[in-house]
DNA sequence: CATTAGCACTCCCCTGTGGCGAGTGCTAAT
DNA sequence: ATTAGCACTCGCCACAGGGGAGTGCTAATG
């Protein structure tokens, strides 16, 4: 791939990203000082077209970059600029609230990236059932509820009401805890609920259905709701790719469901930076006219979760990648001091 | 309106609702034996359409009916069918749940409703702000961080994690919570917030900032979030007059954002029982083309909340009316063992 | 020999036309 | 009062034709 071919790549690819409009080679010579004429362009653009880089929704219309296209454009071609200043200000006053909870920062990086993209975004919280038990404890509320509370070894919590049997003492609630915490402390939150489910495990079991009725839920981290923020799911309304009422359907579908997102999550694996997947590279159906940048966030050095991006495939990927890259540095630093 | 005009609205109604066609004489005749010819019926929807019951989206089109139509279908028309027994323990088997937490009621009957009538459901959790304060209480977490926990008169508790001062002892701690609790037990939350900012109110401001902190956010009774769950949101989507994107934007942008929610809900006194608004009667203009079916719920005595439904003006009224009656039931009896 | 002008060709899109069908309102007959 | 009959209206749809944007090919050009 010479450089002329580079270019005529790359100029086709942000006009289209600009215009959602296929791109001709008249086009492309006027708009663009590439200092050749249609003709040449046109030879270029068959060549990229055979190999694959190039689509054509028909004959006779211009062309439009294919996933190998965008994925060429993305890897080799487009610039990076810096980040503005006003930008940064905004994002780093995001951070600056004294609200320092945990579900708080979630909310509200999706809401900012959605905010600042223009596209729908996507925050997986911290996987908490990945962290390692610490301490349970019982807050008693009422004659016959009380509050469990758990700690992970990284100083998260999280807590929820729990109905006991009332006649239970707070003495007795609190050796059960500890009891609880001396047994499994160390291990693996997502491992607890098997463990407890096991009756000749413990010696907790005279308790064993307020243990299951509790643990079901330790075991889970909370809720799945609470793992994953979506934040501007209609801006991909403004897309006129996603004028067709199936497609709309498709899309927020997958955004409204869990399950999905945890299989993006895991086509790449949760290494560092920011990552792009492509259309039918998430192998997702539901959204194969969609492109995904992923990011992800740090807690201390851990790497414990993610911002994702979802928008058309023509998505404006340097500029969603610079923004990501910001925020996600920016969350982790909020997050060491949480 | 004499009998056989309202014969002919309902038939009318009816059809409509089923088929999203418009409904001409013809087709009422064939349909629906009501002894009179096509031309008969003609002349009385002329005389329906005068008196603003109906409507023609063009002439040569069949009628359809209008918000006062359907409002008089809903008031007078309608039969309402007792619901049936699978569905009825369908319902009671979803409240039969092990889980007590106020957070699963909502989420679960928000998702029930939309489950079983097919369209978009809100729930509207108790208002929490208009609950009268009982009691504070600090549980540490870690050395500049603890869990609040706030109680109301009638044992509903919410929590939040607050970051204060690493140097108060947990019994310092203890005695802010209780005097506190002490001051201001008696109080509705809503009004908390004032008070606590003014500083002269009370023998706390000395840990001002820890309590404006945490008092923010007391007053609020929590993010907003929590107080309002939309399921099914996309089942819109499954209704042709939502084919056209505008309205589904309209639509689905506003079950988005919490506020216009409580427009609608200020329409209507939090009176017992269903209650239906069809059209142009909630005055947001973003539904302005669809219904909603509201029911409260109550836990013990008190009104405390809101199941809605949102449809397309043609909604299934009476089969809606009919579920949300017996699920505002079902969730108050559950509620008032919670 | 790479580049480019020229040209025929393709195919979408828009518009206008005409037939069909559903439904109406009116009138006259029952 | 009801109804059959009929002319009329209008949306829908299929179809054809013109315009336009863009292409691929070929032959001319520097």
């Amino acid at each position: 791939m010479d450089a002329r071919k580079r270019s005529i790549l790359q100029a086709l690819t942000e006009d289209y990203i600009l215009s959602a409009e296929p791109v001709g080679s008249r086009t492309l010579a006027r708009k663009y000082n590439l200092g050749i004429s249609p003709a040449t362009i046109r030879n270029e653009m068959a060549d990229l077209e055979e190999w694959g880089f190039l689509e054509q929704p028909h004959t006779s219309a211009g062309r439009v970059p294919s996933d190998k296209g965008y994925r060429f454009y993305v890897d080799e071609l487009m610039a990076r600029p810096a980040i503005g200043n006003d930008l940064l200000e905004r994002i780093r006053a995001t951070y600056q609230s004294r609200i320092r909870e945990l579900e708080w920062f979630v909310h509200q990086t999706a809401r900012l990236v959605s905010d600042i993209t223009g596209y729908p975004s996507i925050v997986l919280a911290p996987a908490w059932e990945l962290g390692i038990f610490s301490a349970l404890r019982f807050v008693r509320l009422g004659k016959d509820s009380a509050l469990l509370i758990m700690r992970t070894e990284d100083g998260l919590t999280q807590n929820r009401t729990v109905s006991i049997p009332s006649e239970l003492s707070l003495a007795q609630l609190n050796d059960l805890a500890q009891e609880f915490s001396r047994e499994f402390s160390g291990m693996a939150i997502r491992d607890l609920q098997n463990y407890i489910l096991d009756p000749l495990s413990t010696s907790l079991r005279q308790h064993w259905a307020l243990w299951q009725r509790a643990l079901g839920w330790l075991g889970h981290g909370g809720g799945e709701d609470e793992r994953m923020t979506v934040a501007g799911p209609l801006n991909i309304l403004n897309y006129p790719e996603f004028n067709d009422i199936d497609k709309v359907r498709r899309v927020l579908g997958f955004l409204e469901q869990d399950k999905a997102v945890e299989q993006i999550a895991k086509t790449r694996p949760m290494a560092q930076g920011v990552t792009v997947l492509i259309g039918t590279e998430t192998s997702v159906a539901d959204i194969k006219d969609c492109s995904v940048v992923t990011a992800t966030y740090r807690m201390g050095e851990a790497v414990v979760g993610r911002v994702m991006v979802v928008g058309p495939r023509r998505m404006q990927y340097a500029y969603v990648m610079t923004v990501l890259e910001v925020v996600s540095d920016e969350l982790s630093k909020a997050l060491k001091w949480a």
